[in-house]
DNA sequence: TCTTGACCATACGGTAGCGTATTGACATCT
DNA sequence: AGATGTCAATACGCTACCGTATGGTCAAGA
């Protein structure tokens, strides 16, 4: 018999949970294995048994991340379809409905890791080189594709790391317009 | 006789200045001080003359940054001179002139310290708000002037943010196309 | 010269967190 | 019932810092 999830017995998802959630409030700086040992209400004795040592915690906790939230967007946009346009104001619409904590914590802890920073890059491109072909399709050249898809993508990355906290109704209506100003072609 | 900076001699200033260095290259974790003692070749015992304590230093690193770097831009651009147009676009080059090191760090310490996010906060706004007048000077709506100069900030942010590193040449490009894209009318 | 104050060294005690080694509890398989 | 494997507790030793206490040095003013 190899039984899993009896509950009360905790397994290495557990403490990346754990992890990702004290990442988004608190930074990379608070993930340290003996505050977390506590907060599961087990001794750091439990998560020497999971994990060789902190370092490789974080390591899973960061791949959880990419395989998680990395190209999920893309997918759904592309899965409703539809032409350029509209699949430009889906990208829009659906990447303004995270509220980025997680993705934000992650961008502060790149600042002074250049792994994690390698892997953001990555990413960052990933996401960048799909907007820029909906730019294409619409007609523009490639660098007014790229500086178009460059400033969506900005104005998405400044929301979380500006941190303008404004409700979803006027977000709403922002990416609305600014759809129409990058799209527009004279 | 009350003269100074004989050196050979070290005051406030000079851990300031280090601490901003080791700041922007490894990030707020990393200025402490006992490694910034060595880095000076003198022991703690320099450091707890000139500061209370850690906290002092860190608070006086930030201090220097907002009087030395936030208003001195948008003083440039009024001392230039213009219509609203013409200061837009030499608010971008400016802004673009910086490689926002030591910018990126304080928004990735800002990411786990509230005090440092209400300060940023409020540097944000000065900025932003500037810019929207910019805008309003234009004659556009508040609403299309405020989604317009968040445009350019972040354009601005996620540079430092995202790191995009490419030459001076195609950024200066980049924003006078972005400053076309964003002044349009019609 | 003598004093004083600015600057620095030395030495100390304290804390938080890392990682290891060893043992214990408990469930499952044989 | 034993043996085995999984997970957790306990108890170490170690390092990197923090902050304090105290004394030393050296130049400038009286």
């Amino acid at each position: 018999m190899v039984k899993k999830k009896e509950s009360s017995k905790l397994g290495q998802q557990d403490w990346i949970d754990l992890g990702l959630k004290v990442l988004a409030e608190k930074g990379v700086e608070s993930v340290r294995v003996e505050p977390l040992a506590q907060l599961l209400n087990v001794t750091k004795g439990s998560f020497y048994w999971h994990f060789k040592n902190r370092e490789e915690l974080l390591e899973a906790i960061l791949q959880d991340w990419v395989s998680c939230e990395t190209d999920s967007i893309i997918e759904q946009v592309e899965v409703a379809g539809g032409d350029a346009l509209t699949k430009l104001l889906h990208l829009f619409e659906l990447a303004i409905q995270d509220d980025g904590q997680v993705e934000h914590a992650i961008r502060a802890w790149a600042a002074n890791d250049s792994k994690v920073a390698l892997l953001l890059e990555q990413v960052d491109q990933r996401r960048l080189s799909y907007t820029k072909t909906l730019f294409l399709e619409l007609g523009f050249t490639p660098f007014e594709a790229m500086v178009r898809a460059r400033m969506v993508y900005y104005a998405l990355v400044g929301e979380f790391t500006v941190g303008t906290r404004t409700n979803q109704a006027e977000r709403l209506a922002e990416v609305r317009l600014q759809h129409l100003i990058l799209t527009r072609r004279d």
